[in-house]
DNA sequence: AATGTATTTTAGGTTAGACTAAATTATTTG
DNA sequence: CAAATAATTTAGTCTAACCTAAAATACATT
């Protein structure tokens, strides 16, 4: 039984767990989207993941799928070499936090669980990523979030920055040169009703930035 | 033109590398063995290496393969990869040498040039991998190999050793506990005729030892 | 409730890289 | 040098994971 988990199965269930972490259900065409695959290729390997044995998703015609239990274990094993490579990354060979998602997203699917604890122990066993994305025990449990998105905030409330996403190298360059970093607390000194537009004073820095939606729902904080 | 280079492919001319080493052509069966894939199926592969272009292999029926410089090169890489990641898996990780071959034998295909290049820096840029094998430099050639099998020694001789067989970890272990390693010399007390068995003292070690040339023939060292 | 649009699935096909069985060619040995 | 044996190649299959085009279904709007 207990089918052999491919890189291509590997890719599959951590986009399928990204989506389904507010809820909802992996839908083929957000998949397809993320994965870039066609809509069609990604309905044939969501019945092939439904009907291996132990099921890794469930799956309904037209309804997207959800991890089943052995799904979430696999796709997490899959975050937490992310995430603790990513880190490596950054601490050990120096790379900047804008360079490592590429090479922890090929080097996640090869690296044995001996490698996976040797890095873990080097790393003192971190609790986040250099994105501050929280990485998962080696049990294989995810620690609560309790973040929301700093697009969601208003007028003079108060936060600390915990986690950005990390797949676009532009959005962190820039967000480094204003200092929105995880752990660094910020202000808000004004939202806009028309755009959405926050304006906010980041601790440690001079002058006020203002940040469209596009960039404040891709932050998330803690108040 | 100049085709995708994939892991099999990648594999495939790191061990024609290592058969054309000695100067013979590497046979198909020799492959098929190294490679553990059927003869049938090396009998394709390397009748594809010949012919994209540029040839990755010069290919006769019946008689083998030899690199051609387009090949080399990509040997090279990989080789390369897989001796930096050998040596980093050691110093930085805590690898013990016996343990390392299987990592980096998968690593190898799959880390950056920009990965290459750190690890590299973080190493001091070092000529030669845990077992001693050289390291091909960064532009790609491999440095010239002074040393010759300690079996091709005899009574009385002095050496020093250079390199040892990696892909044994049972061998390597043995010989971590009787102290041959690189760059310890070594004194034929005795050779046999009869068997060919050696009898050494090991720099360091109290007590003699006998190998014999299934080991022997293993060890490279440079008089 | 009917129609148009978006989403998803089905059907049929391609490619890389493996396999086995059978045929061919090369090498060794009596 | 002929027969036996070993090495290699050919021919035909298989599987995983993708593709496109067409069909089916669901959903949104009037
Ligand atoms: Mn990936
Ligand atoms: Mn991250
Ligand atoms: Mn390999
Ligand atoms: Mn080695």
């Amino acid at each position: 039984m207990s089918e052999i988990i491919t890189q291509s199965i590997q890719d599959y269930l951590k986009h399928i767990y990204e989506l389904n972490e507010n809820g909802n259900t992996a839908s083929t065409n957000d998949l397809a989207a993320r994965l870039n695959i066609a809509p069609a290729s990604v309905t044939g390997m969501l019945q092939k993941l439904a009907s291996v044995s132990p099921a890794l998703v469930v799956y309904k015609k037209h309804q997207g799928v959800t991890l089943t239990r052995a799904g979430e274990k696999a796709a997490l094993e899959v975050i937490r070499h992310h995430r603790l490579l990513e880190l490596y990354l950054v601490k050990a060979l120096g790379y900047s936090w804008d360079e490592v998602h590429a090479e922890a997203d090929r080097l996640e699917h090869f690296i044995s669980e001996d490698f996976e604890a040797r890095v873990a122990e080097a790393l003192g066993h971190p609790e986040r990523d250099p994105h501050g994305e929280l990485i998962p025990t080696a049990d294989l449990t995810m620690p609560m979030d309790e973040s929301c998105p700093l697009a969601s905030l208003r007028t003079d409330e108060t936060a600390t920055v915990k986690r950005v996403s990390d797949d676009d190298p532009a959005l962190l360059r820039h967000l480094l040169e204003i200092g929105v970093l995880p752990e660094v607390k910020v202000i808000i000194e004004n939202y806009s009703e028309l755009d959405g537009n926050l304006t906010l004073h980041v601790e440690g820095q001079k002058s006020k930035i203002v940040l469209g939606t596009a960039i404040t729902k891709r932050i998330f904080v803690e108040k």
